[in-house]
DNA sequence: CAAGGAGTAACTACCACAGATCATA
DNA sequence: CATATGATCTGTGGTAGTTACTCCT
């Protein structure tokens, strides 16, 4: 997975982009710390709408436990659906292009039903990151497994709009945040985000200016799950710290390996044997005859992957990585 | 509800061989 | 002790096969 969730906060949040959930075990922490009890990464994403009315169901197996070895929980992710079980008011685009923020008119968003509650995206930015049904009344958002939240910080164009819990609808709260340093930045209902700093949010919370917000919040003994606010801070250390030493790059010890592995020719992947005078064969094979490349080759194996291996190319153009996860940042 | 097939993703073995490492003379 | 030689081990990447899991019928 590398769906990013930066749904945390402050000294909570995923501040740089180096910060992606890139793992189960990220989500564990991410499930374990904020949203304890959480059945799936789905709990995560819910507490960002966290509202009694508004319910974001997924098609949870019930046995949504992720251990850290099992496949993918991200997996659940791939089938996000936003519902809303009552009809509240729908948010007026005017209200989102007269703040200067969104042009609801150029923006891909869809309503989440009532259309209270709503993520939408510049399709034209996001072609595949997000794709979108309304089968039944209920949007329903893909996630591409491995979107680098880098591709976030590149492309502006990602509207959130978190529902407000009862804390932060609170007048006290809105006018602390409006207050703050960055409040230009929040604009009321809906909330342009460009990049995965702008993306600091639990619980609706904006977290830029959590410097306030976080005073305000420990005051109000807020607290998620089993965790207060200091145990949660305590254990977002840890793993932080933890999560710094991991490395996720497979580090080359032999360069010169890699550069013969590169150029060496395979035969289905598997190494094969340079020819008997050590030099890079041909396309044309080992200088085998033709009956033995045929036999060589299976069934007309042939493609443009093991030409180019045959020839002692890297090929490494031809190759997308698609698991971004494992590539630092 | 259980069983089985389809689909998907993660994981792993496999290969050749240059270079590193170790043991011995 | 220093050097030479041979044997063994290590590491490198793409693919196919396996495993584990979910979803659907």
């Amino acid at each position: 997975m590398s769906s990013d969730l930066f749904l945390l906060d402050d000294s909570f949040f995923l501040h740089s982009s180096s910060d992606i959930v890139s793992s189960d075990l990220d989500l564990q922490f991410l499930s374990e710390t904020f949203v304890p009890f959480a059945e799936s990464p789905f709990d995560i994403l819910q507490s960002v709408f966290d509202d009694p009315n508004q319910q974001i169901s997924a098609d949870p197996s019930p046995s949504a436990v992720y251990p850290l070895s099992s496949s993918p929980p991200i997996q659940n992710l791939n089938n996000l659906s936003l519902s809303q079980t009552t009809q509240l008011q729908s948010l007026p685009p005017a209200a989102n292009s007269a703040n200067g923020l969104t042009d609801v008119s150029v923006w891909d968003t869809f309503g989440v039903e009532s259309e209270e509650c709503y993520v939408g995206f510049d399709s034209s930015h996001y072609p595949s990151f997000f794709s979108n049904s309304f089968g039944t009344g209920k949007a329903t958002w893909m996630m591409q497994r491995s979107f680098s939240s880098q591709s976030l910080d590149s492309k502006s164009g990602f509207l959130f709009q978190p529902r407000y819990n009862s804390l932060l609808e609170s007048p006290n709260f809105q006018t602390q945040v409006l207050d703050s340093t960055e409040s230009s930045r929040f604009t009321g209902p809906m909330r342009r985000v460009s990049s995965i700093g702008d993306l600091h949010m639990i619980n609706g919370f904006p977290s830029s200016s959590l410097a306030a917000e976080s005073s305000f919040i420990e005051e109000a003994s807020f607290k998620v799950g089993r965790y207060s606010a200091e145990e949660r801070k305590q254990r977002i250390h840890r793993y932080r710290s933890k999560r710094t030493q991991r490395n996720f790059n497979k580090t080359i010890k032999y360069a010169c390996r890699k550069t013969l592995a590169d150029s060496r020719p395979r035969v289905r992947g598997r190494f094969a044997r340079n020819d008997e005078h050590g030099e890079i064969p041909k396309v044309t094979g080992f200088n085998r005859d033709e009956e033995d490349e045929d036999e060589f080759w299976g069934n007309g194996y042939h493609d443009e992957v093991d030409e180019k291996t045959m020839r002692g190319e890297p090929f490494v153009n031809s190759f997308i990585p698609t698991e971004f996860q494992y590539f630092g940042f």
